[in-house]
Formats: structure tokens, sequence, C-alpha cells
DNA sequence: TCTTTTCTGGACTATTCGGTCCACAAACCA
DNA sequence: TGGTTTGTGGACCGAATAGTCCAGAAAAGA
């Protein structure tokens, strides 16, 4: 019936988000948003609506790859040793120090960046990141629950471990070196040497 | 020789950090800043500089004070009983919970919105931020020699203990019930058992 | 008391902010 | 092809921004 959009909302909502994740909701403008998508404003607010809901609709984007794929570390389906499932959690142990050895990337965790500049003042954010918290919750109880099934302490160690992720992304972000970040991980971990 | 203040500066100081405490950097505007604190923009400017001035001196004056706080539940010089020095690990780690539990008060920690809002992309904010995350490295690696004196592990678990403190600092921020944070805290605190 | 010096607070400025609006472009249908 | 409808991007807007400046106030020394 009428003209076609020119571009692809996907794409532009991931340039979108590297930008609210790399600079958060306060620090970026408008002309910011129309230089990394190369889009006017009246496109941007036609497509996503205000720069709220952009940053929502980017938060929850994140969300739904990057937290879900920490989550999915544990529940991936198929048969696996103990060997390779105490190695999931040094690898979500090491989400937040791998950006920082490989790329000197100190950009950190979007949800971690929104908990801390925008959930206490903003309903929305608040519930979109305790859901996204839930899931790495969750996550990490399935692969605690695996390993050894029944233990009245995996809710707690659950909560140790998600609480010790997002304690690694602010130190990482915080400029601390490496292999501080590396001994943090390796002690939050000693309990599964007891396995 | 001339004119005096007419106003106390730390008390100034006061009421400008816990402003930018609650809002950060980027969302604290001079017309806050005027108001929260009685004064017009000529005395801010003569006494503090300008707006990036006053957060790094806010931000100083917070850890001279917090921080040091925080390190100096285990520095007391007194001598003290094991259960008094295990008590020390609890006070440092229920720091994030306690203003949650007794105020609803989620502003959380001035030191980490600095190291997750501006040090990525600021010197001078990274350089107090990883001075004082040093000063608590320090103190709670000293409560760890007194309490295991020698132990190789000391430098890791301090190491550790610091970024579940600012974990715990997200997860409250993000809206966290506080029962899960004490979960986290007390799993945390769990290789206290062992002694 | 008068002079000097600094403090004070608001008027002022240039810039940037988020958001609206509209003239035009482009695609689809008849 | 002509008409309708929607996408597009930039001109435009009022408000708010950080920062400057200055006329007057107040204090201290002479």
């Amino acid at each position: 019936m009428a003209r076609q959009r020119e571009f692809d909302k996907d794409d532009i909502l991931r340039a979108i988000v590297r930008l609210f994740w790399d600079k958060g909701y306060e620090a970026t403008s408008y002309a910011d948003l129309m230089e990394t998508t190369g889009l006017g404003k009246g496109s941007l607010y036609s497509a996503f609506g205000d720069k709220r809901a952009l940053y929502l609709q980017a938060l929850r984007s994140y969300c739904e790859t990057e937290a879900k794929a920490a989550a999915d570390l544990f529940s991936e389906s198929k048969e696996r040793s103990t060997s390779e499932r105490t190695e999931s959690f040094h690898i979500f142990l090491g989400l937040p120090i791998e950006p920082v050895e490989t790329a000197r990337d100190r950009r950190g965790c979007f949800l971690c960046n929104a908990a801390v500049e925008q959930a206490p003042q903003n309903e929305d954010v608040q519930e979109i990141v305790l859901q996204a918290i839930d899931l790495m919750r969750q996550g990490v109880f399935d692969g605690l629950e695996k390993l050894r099934p029944g233990n009245p302490k995996n809710r707690a160690r659950a909560e140790q471990l998600v609480s010790l992720y997002f304690g690694l992304r602010v130190m990482a972000k915080a400029g601390t070196p490496v292999n501080s970040l590396k001994e943090a991980r390796d002690e939050g971990l000693q309990f599964l040497i007891e396995l």
C-alpha cells in the first residue's frame, strides 16, 4: 500500500545496543544515535519511539542475547561429563574477564550498567534487569543441580555466583588488572574442588 | 584583608557527595547543585571549580570516609577474639545490604556507581576508584591475615570478597530482595566456618 | 570611616538537549 | 500512470545545559 522501511530494524537495534552499552542512557544524545545508525530523527522516532523507549528496547535485546547466553552455559540438554559441567562455571565467571584480556574492552555488561545507572529510578528498567538476573540465577542453579543434585545450598550458591559475576564486572570496569580478576574468579570457584 | 566565605566548605561538599551519589555525574545539573547547597554558581565555581572538579572532590571525600571505614573494619589495632574478627567480615559484606533493609535505601555505593558510570572514560575517576578499591582490598587482606596468618590464599580470598562486595551493591541496586542478598553474603562467608 | 579585597548570586550567553513537524521521496494498488 | 500512503531526514522549537561575568555586599586593615 505504501512505501516500505529502508533499513533492517534488527540491524539498527544492534547498533543502538552498542551505543547505550558504551555510554549509558544519560550520556547518549540523539546526535550520537543519528550518527551511529545513519538515520534521521523521524525514522528513529517512527520505528522505535522516544529515547526512553529506544533504551528499553536496546536493553531487552541485550538481555535476550547476552543474559540468555550466560544462562544457557548450564542448560544445554545434551549429556555432559562432570569436568565439562565444572568448566561451565569457569566460563561463566570468565565472561567479565575475557573481553578485558583479549581486547582491552572495559565497556562491561549492559545489564550491570543499567542496574547501576537506571534501575533505581525507572521501574521499566528495574523489571527488565530483575528478569534478566533471574534468568542467570536460574541457569547457574540448574548447573549446580546437575553437579550436586538436591544440595540445599544450591540456591544460596547460585545467588553468590551471580553476585560475584556482577562484582567482577564492576572491578573490570574500574580497571583492575586481569590477574586480580582471575584470582577472584578462581577463589569463587573453589567449591568445585570438593566434587 | 577581605570578605570571608559565608559557608563551610566541608558541609557543602557533604551535600554535594549525597547529590552525585544519588544521581551520578551526567544526570546532575547545576540547578540541582544550587538547590541542594543553597549557593549561587559564582560561589560554587570559586570554591570548587567546574562540574568535573566538583565531582572528583565529592568522590574523593566519599572514599576518604566510606571506603576508609570499610577498610577500618579489619584494621583496628586493639586485640580481638576470633569471633569478633569473623564478625568483621559479616559486617563488611553486610554494608551493601544494611541500608536496603533498614531504610529501603537503594542508592548503593558512590564508589561502585563511579566505577561503572565514569571510570572507563575518565582517568582521574579511574585513579581515585582504583585507589579506594586498593584500600578495601588491603583491609580485607589484613583481616584475613589476622584470622589465618600466612595462608597463601589470603590474597585471592581478599580479591574475591571485594568483588562480592561490589556484586552485592549491584544486585541491591537492581532491586534484589534482601533475603537473596543475605543468602549470597552468607555463602560468600562459608570459608569462615572452616576456622 | 574609608579603601581594598574577596565573596556572592543571579543575569547572561552560546550550545546542546529531546522532541515535533513537514515537504518530499518512494513504493504499492488500481 | 496517477493516487494514496507511509517512510525519510532535516528544519525548527522551547527548554535546559555548563559556564562566564559583573554589580553589589561584606569583611578586614589603615
